[in-house]
RNA sequence: GGGUGCUUAGCUCAGCGGUAGAGCAUCGCCCUUACAAGGCGGUGGUCGUAGGUUCGAUCCCUACAGCACCCA
């Protein structure tokens, strides 16, 4: 082995053989343990979010499969209908091309071609990462079977009565020109105006004035609403007033939803432009009054001279003509939420449009079918209440609960061209035909289409075949296997819904609602299971400042720069490419060469997911900071070289025997910590605490078996004890082996490469240590006996050490040691280990002193009633051991303070429990056997 | 406005009704034959504030402050 790790040497080679080997298919035998991957958008490259939620998916996943279990990691992309249209589009844009001049056709199979260049992009960085999915299953949201799934649903939900045809208001992106989730939309605040606007009563002298933030819309106003027992209004209530600028005239109503503090009371309606006037605009049968084109321009509802102008055109025309005519009575700064949508930063518009909905929300159909509540989001409801879904923090169950509580119907049609095509077909008159092609259509018909049937332009929201993915992946709806292009089968129904319902969902909690509640409605409704059995939320990585990490502040960081590093230059280049401010790029960079004067060191793939592992508490955020990583590698390199250390001593012929009995007590120790080690790793995999499970592995490695055990199996293999030598020799290989195998999972790369330099000492037959088995903590012995002695040697040399180094002794320099007091164990103890005390405490060996003979002016440490000496001449200043010596006795009384206080009080005595109160009773001889032991010794240095 | 979290060492974070912890940073001594990406030993915290419950509160309860996120 090198003398030191490298990651970028070992990695390359394992993940290909793995591979090929077929260790990521499922093994056939054993319980099944299903994962599904949220499927990345085939836009996407890895990021942050990716590597640490897959860090953990591919943890469980290694580890449920050396536990003996059939695993499958479901793996695939998604298609990202808008992001993917977009991306393509701007491509058009450059060359100054647009989707409507290529026609629908030729622009699909231009997405089909630039998602065959470039949607490898996450995959291979996947592979980098180490993830052990079955990429012999992978998927595609609309590749054919998903696409037969998605059609199928369709048709199911709508014959079922549960898919509508609506003209309703929905989010609209002016630009993009669809329609888009309200999840899709980010309310954002910003500064804006509130003008207060003058409304003239019919007949009369009187006026209202109403309040508005959007001034242009007031020409589709309908009405002007004031609250019913607003007495200010009341007795306007009914009457008409002349909408300015139009020569329209609206009536006055009085709804409660009106909130008679805010502004004048008075609320102008726009019920085919704002969502709450809409919902009013129903209450009252108001005239919906659409101002808007599909671009956000005036169209001919509007005053012919505003026509055709931009909504924001529009506003400063409205506000000047306004404001001429004397109707502007007062303009202010106001603060206001604004609609942002997500894939185009353009300003929402709600817009009244034909879509396609799933009810959600009625409990019954007019013809007594159950509704769209009671068929779909009620199960999703139950499923999560009655704990068949568990959610990993509990708390977010009321994040799902609530969510579906004040659902609303799902629209699922989108104004694009990439994506599913909705199955619906028109005829001549608009009379709707659904069915999976257009024959199945007409055949389904009730009513004979009049002419030819067109099928609808529009496609669904991306999200309505990732609902379908915990079934349609497995197969589902084929009646046979599913082949890819070279006849393999990748998926089978009668088979594969073994895996369903998967294990756990692990994923971000900005998808409960798009993704993990839509599984959950689907999955119940076509396959009457539950999608998963717990649903893990990770937290969000965020910068070590804990600032989201987003690519227009610059301060993403690239997985792939951690693992293989980068130098600063380049760093600055990527990290300001999308930024086009140049404010903002300056500040960028000036911070990157603040925290990474150096470019970023290689860390590795191991030690990265060690990190994430490390970082995976049950908070909600986690903040990467480097440091933390650097510190996991330093973590692989010790591990490392604690291999070599255990190589270099094997003989060559090795093992002599299979089996061992541990001789040494260190040995009984080390097994002992092994042991619980292992039992607490198990639990930690248990309850999903992948912090304590990275420390729980990561403090054996490093505190137990490096610095103790490898340290005490010295003596043992310079020693003169051939049996002594054999079993430590044994016992060192076999710790280690097994430490690896529960480490693999968290760092598979160097855990493998390291076991292959172990593997033919131990005659092992398996081809990599994925292959072995799980290590059960219940096949190793416990020692608490040889535990008790080695913690009462830790303690000696602890104290030993502390003492020369207190004083000021050279390490290098062999020192005297007495010992005196100490009862029977000390005695018995110190004969057992007076080797590995020298060798360890750098001492000669330890000798007693006889007891009432002089002792010789000597520093002292004291380990119950034993106390350790060296004598001071030639080696100690006086005055430095008294001073320890004191602090030392200070630090004692003020333990034996607090135990005092508390045993003084009667109360604490008869109200704790007895346990409490006898280990405080403990405590209290313990700390006052080494005050005695302290305080002779400081009286002896005084005399 | 409604909801959910968070506040513990200089930094990033665990913890928990019964002796305050880790990594990194920092200080001192060591290039000791697995590892200087290391070894050994230290320094460092009235656990956000104020009340309450309790024999005992960093932990449970209440209020407040600050921060973050989600929904409207």
């Amino acid at each position: 082995m090198e003398k030191s790790f490298n990651p970028s040497q070992i990695e390359n080679t394992w993940y290909e053989s793995w591979e090929s080997s077929g260790a990521f298919k499922p093994s056939g035998h054993g319980k099944p343990y299903g994962l599904l991957l949220p499927p990345p958008n085939v836009t996407g490259t890895l990021h942050m979010g990716h590597a640490f939620q897959q860090t953990l998916m591919d943890m469980l996943v290694r580890y449920h499969r050396m536990r003996g279990m059939n695993t499958l990691w479901q793996v695939g992309i998604d298609h990202a209908g808008i992001a993917t249209q977009k991306i393509v589009e701007n491509q058009l844009t450059a060359a100054n091309q647009s989707r409507h001049d290529l026609g629908r056709e030729t622009f699909v199979k231009r997405v089909w071609q630039w998602k065959e260049t470039s949607g490898s992009t996450i995959t291979h960085q996947m592979r980098r990462l180490g993830v052990a999915v079955d990429w012999s299953r992978e998927r595609f949201t609309m590749d054919e079977g998903l696409s037969n799934a998605v059609r199928k649903v369709f048709v199911s939900w709508y014959r079922a009565g549960l898919i509508y045809r609506g003209n309703r208001l929905v989010n609209w992106d002016p630009v993009l020109g669809t329609a888009v989730s309200d999840l899709e939309v980010d309310n954002i605040e910003r500064d804006g105006h509130i003008w207060s606007i003058r409304y003239p009563v019919l007949g009369s002298d009187a006026s209202l004035i109403v309040a508005t933030t959007r001034p242009e819309t007031m020409l589709g106003d309908t009405a002007v609403a004031v609250h019913p027992e607003d007495e200010r209004y009341t007795h306007l209530i009914g009457q008409t007033l002349k909408l300015p600028l139009t020569g329209r005239t609206i009536p006055i109503i009085a709804d409660d939803y009106v909130d008679r503090a805010f502004g004048t009371g008075c609320v102008k309606i726009t019920p085919a432009h704002d969502f709450n006037d809409y919902a009013i605009g129903q209450r009252h049968q108001l005239p919906l009054v659409t101002i808007f084109t599909l671009d956000a321009r005036m169209n001919n509802n509007a005053p012919t001279a505003y026509r055709g102008l931009d909504r924001y055109e529009a506003r400063k025309h409205v506000l000047a003509d306004l404001e001429a005519s004397g109707a502007l009575v007062d303009t202010r700064a106001h603060k206001l939420q604004l609609p942002v949508s997500q894939r185009s930063a353009a300003i929402i518009e709600p817009m009244l449009t034909d879509q396609w909905f799933v009810d959600l929300t009625r409990e019954q159909q007019p013809d007594g079918r159950r509704g769209g509540r009671s068929a779909i989001t009620e199960p999703a409801l139950e499923a999560v209440r009655s704990g068949q879904i568990r959610f990993v923090p509990e708390n977010w169950a009321s994040t799902y609960t609530q969510w579906l509580e004040h659902i609303q119907d799902w629209c699922i049609s989108r104004q694009l061209w990439w994506g599913h095509r909705i199955p619906a077909w028109y005829d001549e008159h608009g009379q709707i035909f659904v069915g999976e092609d257009e024959a199945d259509a007409r055949a389904h018909a009730s009513v004979i289409p009049v002419g030819a049937l067109r099928q609808d332009e529009d496609v669904l929201d991306t999200w309505f075949s990732s609902a379908l993915w915990p079934f349609s992946t497995m197969g589902w709806p084929a009646d046979k296997p599913v082949r890819d292009a070279g006849g393999q089968v990748i998926a089978d129904w009668s088979h594969d819904q073994i895996f369903l319902p998967s294990a756990v969902m692990i994923t971000g909690f900005d998808i409960i609602f798009f993704w993990v509640a839509r599984m959950v409605m689907a999955t119940q409704y076509f396959t009457g299971r539950v999608p998963f059995r717990e649903v893990y939320i990770n937290a969000i990585v965020r910068d070590a400042e804990g600032q989201k990490m987003s690519k227009s502040k610059g301060n993403t960081l690239d997985p792939l720069d951690l693992i293989d590093g980068i130098a600063l230059e380049p760093l600055i280049a990527k990290s300001t490419r999308s930024l086009l401010l140049p404010q903002v790029r300056e500040k960028v960079e000036k911070r990157l060469c603040r925290d990474y004067p150096e470019g970023i060191k290689a860390i590795g793939t191991d030690a990265l997911r060690f990190t994430f592992a490390a970082l995976a508490s049950h908070s909600r955020n986690i903040n990467f900071d480097l440091k933390r990583a650097e510190g996991y590698k330093a973590f692989c390199n010790k591990l490392w070289n604690a291999a070599r250390f255990v190589l270099m001593n094997l003989p060559e012929e090795f093992p002599a025997s299979v089996s061992n009995t541990p001789v040494t007590e260190a040995e009984r120790w080390i097994l002992t910590r092994l042991k619980h080690t292992l039992n607490a790793v198990e639990k930690h995999f248990a309850d999903y605490r992948f912090d304590h499970l990275a420390q729980a592995l990561y403090e054996f490695v490093w505190n137990e078996y490096c610095d103790w055990f490898l340290e005490l199996s010295k003596p043992a293999l310079h020693g003169k004890d051939a049996t002594a030598i054999q079993s430590t020799r044994h016992t060192l290989i076999i710790v280690l082996e097994t430490v690896l195998r529960a480490l693999h999972p968290v760092m598979p790369f160097i855990t493998e490469e390291i076991w292959q330099h172990l593997a033919p000492h131990l005659a092992l037959s398996e081809q990599s240590v994925y292959a072995r088995p799980w290590p059960q903590a219940s096949k190793i012995a416990s020692d608490h006996e040889a535990s008790d002695q080695i913690e009462w040697f830790k303690a000696v040399l602890c104290e030993i050490r502390r003492m020369r180094s207190e004083l000021r002794i050279a390490p290098g320099k062999i020192i005297p040691l007495w010992l005196a007091g100490g009862d029977h164990n000390d005695h018995e103890r110190v004969s057992r280990f007076a080797k590995q005390i020298a060798f360890l405490g750098h001492a000669d060996m330890p000798q007693w002193l006889a007891t009432d003979h002089d002792e010789p002016t000597a520093a002292v440490a004291v380990v119950g009633s034993l106390r350790l000496l060296v004598p001071l001449a030639g080696l100690i200043d006086l005055d430095t051991e008294k001073t320890r010596i004191d602090k030392e006795i200070s630090r004692v009384e003020s333990q034996i303070k607090k135990c005092k206080t508390k045993l003084d009080n009667a109360n604490f005595v008869t109200h704790a429990p007895p346990p409490v109160v006898t280990k405080e009773r403990q405590r209290i001889m313990d700390w006052n056997i080494q005050l005695i032991a302290l305080r002779e010794q400081a009286d002896k240095l005084k005399g």
